[in-house]
DNA sequence: ACCTTAAAGCAAGAAATTTTGCATTAGGGT
DNA sequence: ACCCTAATGCAAAATTTCTTGCTTTAAGGT
């Protein structure tokens, strides 16, 4: 028989906390601000225990990095419409809307921190493998999921960019707006960017 | 006459202190991390004492800032090679190389986050001004510096892209590599972002 | 040289943040 | 239903971070 694992219990009470945490770290990211979020006030909001939060998360860095893992992941899907322009303008437009909000630049700017240095004592899951992780989880799951959007399209006989293509003319500029000037990027400008790349040299 | 300025003192011992300060905050943010740095480890090994760091910059945050700042501020400044794909081939491998390493994205962090929500109690020169501060300064002055870049190819007879499209399309992923992923991006591909940038439908 | 006083140093104390040992609650398997 | 124990709650203590009042040092002007 297999080693007796410790018998973890993720679910019942532990869901229910685990939620309310997330929940209140979402809210004070979004009201508050960045550096008002301390794990005495997440604690005193969720009514759950300090103690319990530490053991959990160990550190403000790494609770953040959760949050915004799971809420990055759960994004909504990346779209099939049926066209190569049709899924990149609607991908672009709603990572400009999910990426402009103050909420948004909030996220970006947790994201970019994240899953680096110091990761939580406790927690074995998402613990930090390498010394110099090559990107953030989210990154990694993202890309494969463009990546197969991008071979539908070369299914139906569409020429596709390369996946850093697509993040080097459509993403980084949509990150780079948020991130460093706080001004929404609109529609219109998400689909010109989408122009802007179907219309690179096709190798 | 006029009212009596408080008089400040910027240099001799003044000025040391700031460059000792400066210079272990440098140290620790490349050999440390990130998270490793705080206001009593800086005045240790800087053998400025802490409540002088307390009063001059308040919080980890603002002295990073102030560091970020200034390292960003006095960068290489913008290439003047006489002809446009020369003045932004050498500004992208500069820019490349500064952000690539794994000093360059410390810094690029920092930079993020810096200059937002808290500002120093205690410091008025760089002080935040509004609520919603449109963009880190480093930004606008460099925005400036570059705009005249391309200004100067324009009056050369060269036909310059717009600002928006040289962030977008070099600086923003250049800045996008750096902070997602770890992977640092080479003198060639950099040229070859200032190529697609070159090859845009001109206006 | 000699004042004036901004800026830095120092030490004590206040206020947070984080840890720890034990009691209590409630999953989840039998 | 019952048991075992992971997960949480609780309170006290340890630790770190930040503040405050006062003293000392040394710019910078006369």
């Amino acid at each position: 028989m297999a080693v007796q694992q410790p018998a973890r219990r993720p679910g019942g009470r532990t869901a229910r906390v685990r939620a309310a945490v997330h929940q209140v770290v979402l809210d004070l990211l979004a009201e508050e601000g960045w550096s008002d979020l301390s794990i005495a006030l997440v604690a005193e909001r969720s009514g759950v225990h300090q103690t319990t939060i530490y053991r959990r998360w160990g550190t403000v860095q790494a609770l953040i990095d959760d949050v915004i893992t799971e809420r990055l992941t759960r994004l909504s899907p990346v779209p099939d419409t049926g066209t190569l322009r049709g899924d990149l303008e609607e991908y672009a437009v709603r990572l400009a809307e999910d990426v402009a909000g103050a909420r948004g630049a909030l996220f970006l700017r947790a994201a970019m921190l994240g899953t680096h240095a110091g990761a939580a004592p406790d927690v074995p899951p998402g613990a930090t493998s390498g010394a110099e992780g090559p990107a953030h989880v989210y990154m990694l799951d993202r890309g494969v999921q463009l990546q197969a959007m991008l071979d539908r399209a070369a299914g139906r006989g569409e020429s596709p960019p390369t996946l850093l293509e697509l993040l080097e003319v459509v993403q980084a500029p949509l990150y780079f707006h948020a991130a460093f000037f706080n001004r929404p990027v609109g529609a219109d400008h998400a689909r010109a960017l989408v122009d802007r790349l179907l219309s690179l040299p096709r190798a």
